[in-house]
DNA sequence: GCCAACGTTGGC
DNA sequence: GCCAACGTTGGC
């Protein structure tokens, strides 16, 4: 049974189309121990939610585990994963439209914005699912 | 640009 | 090993 994560990213720095562009990358320069530790409990084929910080506010798309976690080639201390490029959302789902919804308002995401890799339950990703069509 | 939340650092 | 001070991040 897969799992499903929401992953963080400023589009400046890698956006939704540049993974869409790549197909496959490798998810690296996580610094944080409680990402770390989402990172490495990824197993292969994995949903990912794909959300774009800074910008507009909102989930875009989703990736699957392409890798499990492994050293980061720049950083042994820190680990990273390789992602493939799933859909795209046909709506996007903002983080208002997060922070409005009952049950989605708690996710860990929304309470601690600043946390990079965040676990989503299966509940909550359906319900993201639903918003997004 | 401000402020709140959180992580990290350094003194003890 | 604790805790205060500081820095960084991200939403507003």
């Amino acid at each position: 049974m897969a799992s499903y994560w929401l992953i963080k990213s400023e589009p400046t720095t890698y956006a939704w189309d540049d993974l869409v562009k790549d197909g496959t990358t490798r998810w690296d320069g996580i610094r944080n121990p409680t990402a770390r530790m989402h990172l490495r409990a990824m197993k292969k084929g994995d949903k990912l939610f794909f959300y774009h910080s800074g910008g507009p506010k909102e989930i875009v798309g989703t990736a699957v585990v392409a890798q499990t976690a492994y050293a980061d080639p720049k950083d042994a201390a820190w680990a990273c994963v390789d992602i493939s490029v799933a859909d795209a959302l046909k709506k996007p789902v903002t983080l208002a439209t997060l922070k409005a919804h009952k049950t989605l308002k708690n996710l860990v995401f929304v309470k601690q914005s600043r946390l990079s890799v965040s676990p989503v339950s299966a509940t909550d990703a359906k319900a993201i699912l639903a918003l997004a069509k």
